[in-house]
DNA sequence: CCAGACGTTGTT
DNA sequence: GTCTGG
DNA sequence: CCAGACGTTGTT
DNA sequence: GTCTGG
């Protein structure tokens, strides 16, 4: 499952996924963004690849704009076809890329409490969670932009760390392409869990709890 | 037919 | 325990 | 994901 | 809006 995340909108982000920044604003950044905020995302549209921002937590169309009382903010792959809220989008190719640096995931501990962790590529390499994006209208017209990270099972590496058995579909920006223009049959091929080999993983401090909390040293090793 | 859900995770 | 807010 | 609220009447 | 359950 993915929770919470590291992001930001700088040049290097811009120059890996090869977009056109909307309403990305420059060197905008955040080392904890919770569900329910707007997130940086990549979306194609148009033929045109673009950055936007976008509420994370998927709002149907039939929910005019409001957030829904149940949980958008994670799609499990295996539901994309079936989902109500995400079969339209999967089947339109709304698919989208949700650019990071990182993610958290929290260890329950044998005595009590839970230690976070933060998990993250080989050496910090920028990479994707897989998303897909939907548009949601209020009674006045105003449209609502959104999306949703797509989860798959556990590698060895976060499955270790947590019992959930769950990851985020994560990308490289190789891969930026074909997620954004293939078909849905192309598309479901890529739906693979990112390698335990190329990734990294270390305790950081219980400060990372607080949505408010958001410095460079929440993802500093403890 | 209408009413109600529409979602994910983890489980001392 | 369960829901809401961030 | 976690933290914090979870309620009412009447009002410094 | 669309599907499921009754």
């Amino acid at each position: 499952m993915c929770g919470r995340f590291v992001s930001r909108t700088d040049a290097a982000m811009e120059r890996a996924f090869n977009l056109i920044p909307r309403q990305w604003r420059p060197d905008w950044q955040s080392f904890n963004i919770a569900p329910s905020q707007p997130v940086p995302v990549v979306l194609q549209r148009n033929g045109q690849r673009e950055g936007w921002m976008a509420r994370w937590g998927l709002i149907p169309p039939w929910c005019h704009g409001e957030p829904p009382k149940f949980s958008t903010f994670n799609a499990r792959a295996e539901n994309l076809g079936k989902a109500a809220s995400f079969r339209g989008p999967w089947q339109r190719r709304q698919r989208c890329l949700i650019p990071a640096l990182g993610f958290y995931e929290w260890q329950q501990q044998p005595g009590a409490g839970k230690q976070p962790y933060l998990i993250r590529r080989l050496g910090g390499e920028i990479f994707a969670f897989g998303g897909l994006w939907e548009t949601s209208s209020h009674p006045d017209g105003t449209q609502v932009l959104s999306c949703t990270i797509i989860t798959l099972p556990a590698n060895e590496l976060v499955g270790r760390i947590h019992a959930k058995n769950r990851m985020p579909l994560m990308l490289t920006p190789e891969q930026a392409e074909d997620w954004l223009e293939r078909r849905e049959a192309d598309a479901e091929t890529m739906l693979q869990s990112y390698p335990a080999a190329d990734m990294e993983a270390w305790p950081v401090s219980t400060r990372v709890n607080r949505v408010g909390a958001d410095d460079e040293a929440l993802i500093a090793p403890i």
